[in-house]
DNA sequence: GACCTGACGCCCC
DNA sequence: AGGGGCGCCAGGT
């Protein structure tokens, strides 16, 4: 009963289901699992490195858009320079247009 | 084993 | 509109 590892690869999943060019929240992800608190999500992303699979952490912000988890990479830029690598706007350690590219994993079920 | 802290978020003033 | 308080769950000291 590794539930703990489970929640761990619950996170992850989801993480890697947001789609190149938009960012989700640490609500968010909690929201849709329906498990722990936003920042359990936090604490499973910190430990992103503990994963073989690489996770786009870097789309996951705050509620505000801000990249409140930029300091965990490895430099503190790597966060904003992968997001303006995909087209994301960083202004100011704060998502640009975070209302028009906010992703709830929850869009997914409603495509279904 | 109690206490503090953290990649958060909602409610209240 | 901005700032502060409290709940949240797990780990580290």
């Amino acid at each position: 009963m590794p539930q703990k590892d489970h929640y761990f690869s619950r996170v992850y999943d989801v993480t890697c289901l947001v789609p190149q060019g938009r960012v989700t929240t640490y609500g968010a992800i909690a929201d849709y699992l329906g498990l722990g608190s936003a920042r359990m999500v936090g604490w499973a992303l910190n430990h992103c490195h503990h994963s073989d699979i690489v996770i786009p952490a870097h789309r996951v912000v705050n509620r505000l858009g801000e990249l409140s988890g930029r300091l965990h990479f490895a430099t503190p830029t790597l966060m904003q320079e992968r997001l303006e690598a995909e087209g994301v706007k960083v202004d100011d350690n704060k998502v640009a247009e975070m209302d028009r590219l906010f992703w709830h994993p929850r869009e997914l079920d409603e495509i279904l």
